[in-house]
DNA sequence: TTAGTGCGTATGTGTGGACAAACTGTTGAC
DNA sequence: GTCAACAGTTTGTCCACACATACGCACTAA
């Protein structure tokens, strides 16, 4: 038996359609309405109960199908894929995830820096000459438990940051207050044990295992915004993520 | 001034129009023709310059953007991003990976076992009663060079899996081989210290720093297909991917 | 000089229709 | 009884059109 959809469409919302659909379909599946492996209604029946034209509904399960939460097949139909799915691997800084999980982050500024570019940075943000950088130092705890060491590289044109901000909140938090739009990020995650230094800071023995990570994103005008390295103790932190195939 | 586009367009291949599109702006992307932050036509112009409807040129674009090759901006226009791209870390096997990369991987199965699951893998699986599992330890190695150490279970009713066949290719391509479209999978990437079993076999130091995956695969018909838990050398191996903003 | 207004431009959203291609189950021939 | 051809269903692709909305710039008025 296909299921239907009971989905209010508020066609005056400034929210697209589709992404009300897209919405009300998603809430459907992780509330388990609609049950894992269960099959949907054709996409022509689907729009016209909730009148809608099938370009907008396919839309909307374009998104869906891309997210991992819904599978096609030409001639037979659409399903509810049947393994839970996590949110597909966000842009985000580990304070928002932390703070989203009901964590209560705390940040150390270990050094603050603000001055012309080394030559590797120039060359990873791809600097224009008069630009100067901001170059700091975090260590981000939880409760009283360190958690990551953080090095990061700001290009100073695009937001003036402060040590007091970044003991307040998360970079990527200050930078979107900013006005930076964050498009895309190239991230490298490898593993290290830690010296003498990272151990102490973080509270860990020498030689235990850290989670490395290297990423530099890029802003919505093609700018290579912020670059940084960062490691995270192995034992509380690991990068989960839901790969789909295209 | 805006880049026009110059894409050989066949209307008889049965590759869609949109996306012999994509590829032909990825391809000018890729190989400079079209240089990083420069702007585009309007989608209108290009359509006509290609003789294509406008939602088939925004489709085609569309895609790019998710994949993070192209930026737009309502209003504005539509830029190639400044940076270099990689390609979105995709659903495939590390010995599909040495491969493209022209390396000569070989494979020693260190164990082979076929019957029933534990009951943490049956789990796992969500694996019906009656379905057993191939479970078997992996040694891949670059020349003389080993590089990670795999243990998999894989359900039993969707191939046959042999002691010989896993030392000839990689486990993803003999089940796409049988059949099995896979759609999607959950990672988990963190990081350890090599034991003595794990040193000893990776040609390592024990105490050295190892990046471990755990993964279990989804396959087109919601199917749990497989599981593994793999460790690399950090030294030798590391994950990268572009994350993009949607 | 400067702040605001309006207009042009480009992308964003939504509709309707047409035909193609793939999969499934059934029918019919041998 | 077996297998191939066929028809029905469902998604995939493509087009033409209309209107909404955001951005940037030039012009205007205080």
């Amino acid at each position: 038996m296909a299921a239907s959809l009971n989905i209010p469409i508020d066609r005056s919302s400034p929210i697209p359609l589709y992404h009300q659909v897209v919405q009300g379909i998603e809430a459907m599946i992780r509330s388990g309405t609609l049950e894992p492996g269960s099959r949907l209604e054709n996409e022509i029946e689907l729009a016209a109960q909730l009148n809608l034209s099938r370009p907008t509904m396919r839309k909307a399960m374009d998104e869906l199908v891309r997210a991992g939460l819904l599978v096609r097949k030409r001639g037979v139909g659409t399903q509810v894929v049947a393994s839970q799915v996590r949110r597909h691997l966000e842009l985000s800084s580990l304070f928002d995830d932390l703070s989203r999980g009901g964590k209560q982050p705390t940040t150390k500024v270990l050094a603050f820096r603000h001055g012309p570019a080394e030559r590797d940075i120039a060359e990873t943000l791809q600097l224009p000459p008069d630009v100067g950088v901001y170059h700091f130092t975090r260590l981000r705890s939880v409760g009283e438990k360190p958690l990551a060491l953080m090095e990061n590289w700001v290009r100073d044109d695009v937001a003036e940051l402060t040590e007091e901000g970044l003991r307040q909140s998360g970079m990527y938090q200050i930078l979107r207050d900013a006005g930076v739009n964050f498009r895309l990020a190239n991230q490298r995650i490898g593993a290290t044990v830690a010296d003498e230094y990272q151990a102490e800071l973080l509270e860990t023995a020498p030689g235990s295992a850290l989670v490395t990570m290297e990423r530099t994103a890029v802003d919505d005008t093609g700018r290579n915004v912020e670059t940084g390295r960062h490691v995270y103790r192995a034992d509380s932190y690991s990068f989960e993520m839901t790969l789909v195939q295209r």
